[in-house]
RNA sequence: GCCCAGAUAGCUCAGUUGGUAGAGCAGAGGACUGAAAAUCCUCGUGUCACUGGUUCGACUCCGGUUCUGGGCA
């Protein structure tokens, strides 16, 4: 008997958390964030954190678990994130996943394995040596020990370059052939996948006007705490959007205006990429909420006939 | 009113000794398997303000018009 699990994702501002109460409400849900920032404390404006009295009762998971200097990763959500699920189903309830990123819920949908390596000082030397001597030293070897891998990974993407030498280094086997294998996995899950859409125009102007209201709500101040508390722009939580802007504020390096401009394109662009992300998973429900003329009573009504009905295979 | 400088892609601008034009940003599409709110790839036809003229040929030269800056009255 597959466990069910329910998915509510979509780009960002599109509405997800309002929508994802109301939904475990009708169905007793608990919640699990997927979403690589909402998990730090003391990041609440900048990642649209929903706060403890806005959740109405219904437990959140995997929010405010991390001090924001501490390190995050798909791993450690996925090991999480089963954990929370196991507790939720000892418990007789339905798990919501809820958030967007991606790439966590993927890695847990279809409990791909990234067990196989840790993290180790060899990336350190191989970051260093792509410093010193480039990227293309760095993809030459890729070449060598997984030439596949140096087909389908660009020259100057050094991230997956370094990734992929790593993963050689540690296992003695490709990224391209562990790649190809997790690729072909089902999901152990009875899921159903929906994801929250509203015309391009609409979503960038709710965006621009989402980055006024953080602002507004005092952004810069929480930036502000966080650098007291000892965060620094190399930490992975203030990658955020919102974070490493109003860090270079702080630091002069750009004015308010500057940092606001370039947070509301840098999300613009960072919500295209989820939808092209989400536009590649299979079995996905798309919730174009122009088509429900943005009536939440009319969406709950599909997701609810949607998780009642079989497994769902088609759409798009 | 006069003088000067502009008017070229949604925006900021470059350019053509006359052979119908190109960057950055915006925007669009894609990738992604231990940073993913990250990282990376691909995509540039637009009455070259309008209107006469010169020319085989004008966005480029000349005249006029309009508009926008700046200066002088």
């Amino acid at each position: 008997m597959m466990k069910r699990l329910i998915i509510l994702t979509g780009p960002t501002a599109s509405g997800k958390s309002g929508l994802s109460l109301r939904l475990a409400k009708e169905l007793g849900c608990e919640i699990v964030s997927a979403d690589s920032m909402q998990v730090y404390k003391h990041m609440d404006i900048g990642t649209a954190k929903i706060s403890a009295g806005e959740m109405q009762g219904i437990p959140h998971h995997l929010i405010d678990v991390l001090e924001p200097t501490e390190e995050y990763n798909v791993t450690r959500f996925k090991d999480e994130a089963e954990l929370a699920l196991k507790d939720i189903y000892d418990r007789g309830r339905l798990p919501l996943i809820v958030g967007g990123t991606g790439f966590y819920i993927q890695a847990l949908l279809y409990d791909i394995d990234f067990s196989d390596t840790a993290q180790t000082p060899y990336r350190e030397s191989l970051f260093k040596e792509a410093r010193e001597k480039g990227s293309l030293c760095l993809y030459e070897k890729l070449k060598e020990c997984d030439p596949d891998a140096a087909v389908y990974i660009h020259a100057n993407d050094v991230k997956r370059i370094t990734r992929a030498l790593e993963y050689y280094h540690e296992t003695g086997k490709k990224i391209s052939e562990h790649n190809r294998e997790e690729r072909r996995r089902t999901s152990p899950y009875d899921f159903r996948y929906f994801v929250l859409n509203k015309p391009r125009e609409i979503l960038y102007k709710d965006i621009d006007d989402r980055v006024d209201e953080m602002i507004k709500r005092g952004l810069v101040d929480e930036v502000k705490r966080l650098k007291d508390l000892g965060c620094k722009a190399d930490m992975v939580s203030m990658y955020g959007l919102g974070y490493k802007e109003i860090l270079k504020y702080l630091d002069g390096a750009i004015s308010l205006d500057e940092a606001v401009y370039i947070i509301k394109r840098d999300t613009r662009h960072f919500a295209k990429r989820q939808i092209t992300w989400f536009k590649r998973e299979r079995d996905v429900i798309w919730i174009n909420k122009d088509e429900f003329n943005y009536d939440d009573d009319k969406i709950i009504d599909f997701m609810l006939e949607k998780i009642n009905n079989g497994r769902v295979t088609e759409e798009v």
